[in-house]
DNA sequence: CCTTATTTTCATTTCATTTTGAATTGAATT
DNA sequence: AATTCAATTCAAAATGAAATGAAAATAAGG
């Protein structure tokens, strides 16, 4: 099949993928996320066409160490499917379109547990508590308990921030 | 003054400031801050009188380079008061107990930023859409207008979390 | 099987961030 | 004016997370 696109715009639609990636790495970076896995995601949502490690190696300018990773967690995280097409040796990813699952993955796999395990650690550390004087005891009391509230309402609330942001 | 407090009391009130200070730590990491801003926080968080540096730096056996650096940006962000007491050389600091100062310095310096400046970058590369051949452009155009439909969101929700986590 | 194309693994490197601590500053004390 | 002590600064060291790329593993075709 003829290639029918002229080359000057092939060469825009290759800036607007580059900047697409270069978007997506702040907002991964920006969640703690390496920024790797942003610019694999933002490359592989604004291309009309799955792409193979390969293509995404060499537009992104990235190691194949990198983009093997980087792929496995996008997958992983449903962030993108894997096809193999028939008679076909490469695999090609393709960008699910609803941005949930980046926001989501951050949110339940970062956010969330470790809200919960320091909440566990403060629960376990009010144990404590009985064993100090008691003058200072109480007041020690309510400033834990305090910490303890502020972790229980992220807790309620982080996962409404998922539900709204994920529709 | 006679010290009245049992050693074994003193010890273990060290010990749960101590793990104070490491529960705030993973928590200041967890939102991007250099984890000894959390340790310094999380030990005045739990002590009855304001600390001077020294006894911080002691404490938390952490650099004066540190201290004074983490102290300084505390400050800063309100999330403690530093406290000067006539006739005295030292300067004490003491805990804000609403946490909210620290949520909010991450949100508001950190994410909403960041959020609104890649907000703009997709609006920018909007524009370099008519200069791509027509096949593509539409469903392009569909697949950014998501992009930006969910930074949208992100904005107007953002200061409701601030809000709810901040009260 | 054997060859070739693709992907994964992982020891090493790179690099940005954080921490350190010696030197410096400056205010209070003598 | 000299001394003392808390606090700050900043260049250098340490740290740790992410990226690299060569080597190993896997899969497909002949």
């Amino acid at each position: 099949m003829a290639n029918t696109t002229p080359p000057e715009a092939k060469a825009s639609l290759l800036t607007i993928q580059q900047e697409m990636a270069s978007i997506f790495a702040e907002i991964a970076d920006l969640f703690g996320n390496p920024s790797s896995l942003g610019s694999i995601y933002g490359l592989l949502f604004v291309s009309p066409e799955p792409l193979s490690m390969e293509e995404i190696v060499e537009r992104l300018g990235i190691s194949v160490g990198t983009a093997s990773q980087g792929l496995r967690r996008l997958v992983d995280m449903q962030a993108i499917t894997p096809r193999k097409e028939d008679g076909e040796r490469v695999t090609r990813y393709e960008a699910k379109l609803e941005l949930r699952p980046f926001v989501a993955m951050f949110l339940e796999q970062q956010l969330l547990p470790k809200i919960g395990h320091s909440a566990e650690r403060i629960e376990t550390l009010k144990q404590k508590l009985s064993s100090i004087p008691k003058d200072s005891r109480d007041e020690l009391g309510i400033r834990m308990e305090r910490a303890s509230k502020w972790h229980r309402r992220a807790k309620t609330f982080l996962p409404l921030v998922r539900k709204f942001l994920g529709g």
